[in-house]
DNA sequence: GGTACGATACCAACTAAACGGTATGGAACA
DNA sequence: TGTTCCATACCGTTTAGTTGGTATCGTACC
């Protein structure tokens, strides 16, 4: 307990940096802006982080561990079928959206925007953490794809970035205009279109028209 | 031919501005960054706009415009049926992509991002901007719904955000990993969601299986 | 048609404040 | 005594924004 009492000023400034980055950006984020949201003082941030950019990228690997856990014990995880598994992940992104635009749009999503050019490392962090999570959809996609679309002509790791760049490009027009409900129609489009894809016993064949 | 060459500079300024945020994110842009873009000094720069924030207000404008006319120029728009003119849209945002990330992500998209909780007239600008966009795509999704899918139960609003959402989403992940094809992949899904909603003689009936 | 004049366009040097980061010191613990 | 942890005060740099001045240009009067 000693040594966790211990961690916790880190962890205060790591969860006050998941907040503060996805409601101002990184840029526009100052290290005193986390430490008053995180309760403490400049001195205490530079012990744990050399630097704001150190910060990002705990910042970034602490969002990885947060949501694959938040993940993995979502109750759609407990379903047998793999598809069932896909859309239950879909109507789980849908649930979630509750409370304010900084608690449940994607950290690494907004991280990546502003440092894909400028800072390599958290664009490579950014993107370490989005493809582990399009990783764990895309083995769903697989193993549903084997189970119902056998033939399909897509790839299923591009349907797991496809599900994720809707859910990425939502949240965009939800901060544009104050409100998940582009979310939510965004994902009852994408779900009808999993089922398509899963449903098609012939249309794998030709995969594309004119 | 004077007035015009007088000009130049706070175009000149505008365009740089375009390219340097997309690059770098707003904050992370500073006004000599602008500056030295455009080959104007911050003098100039200050004689033309009141503050940083005025220009990123003349920018999403001066977004809006080019982009308008830029897409309303595009050889599709010249397609008489509608969806066809739906997916040459979806056709040619996959064509357009070339050169450099700055040269092809959006403007507002990224804008956005950074200043939906700090700068609401900014927001608003971005708002209008990608509404407008989207409001031109709308018509098309409506007309071609008339034609071929009468009964459905989705709104053609909604299938021109989920579009747009698509591609932004996209350009983010183009922006984690420093190229263009996830972008081309989800096209290729985002056409073949199209395809299939306009197609469905009698999947409009039953909206929602399950 | 030249010239005085007011306005607009532009520039270089400066300022005040904010920011990331450091130096120093002390409390707690081992 | 030494090390970890955290706080305060401070530093150097960068930044948006100012200031004061110069060039340019249309206009109108002589």
């Amino acid at each position: 307990m000693a040594s966790q009492s211990r961690q916790e000023p880190k962890t205060k400034l790591l969860s006050a940096a998941l907040h503060v980055v996805r409601a101002k950006g990184y840029a526009a984020t100052t290290v005193e802006d986390i430490c008053n949201e995180a309760g403490v003082t400049k001195g205490s941030f530079f012990h744990h982080f050399k630097s704001k950019d150190e910060l990002a990228l705990a910042a970034a690997a602490h969002w990885g561990a947060l949501t694959e856990g938040f993940f993995a014990a979502a109750p759609y995880r407990k379903l047998p079928d793999p598809l069932k598994r896909l859309l239950g992940y879909v109507a789980f992104r849908g649930e979630i959206l509750q409370g304010e635009l900084p608690d449940y749009t994607c950290l690494l999503g907004t991280l990546v925007q502003e440092t894909y050019a400028t800072h390599p490392d958290i664009r490579a962090a950014c993107d370490r953490g989005m493809s582990a999570h399009i990783a764990e959809l895309t083995r769903d996609v697989e193993a549903a794809k084997k189970l119902y679309a056998p033939k399909a002509t897509w790839s299923a790791e591009s349907v797991g970035y496809f599900i994720q760049a809707v859910l990425q490009g939502s949240f965009i027009f939800a901060k544009a205009k104050q409100s998940p409900d582009v979310v939510h129609e965004s994902l009852a489009h994408l779900r009808r279109y999993l089922e398509a894809l899963f449903v098609q016993s012939r249309n794998s064949k030709g995969k594309e028209n004119s």
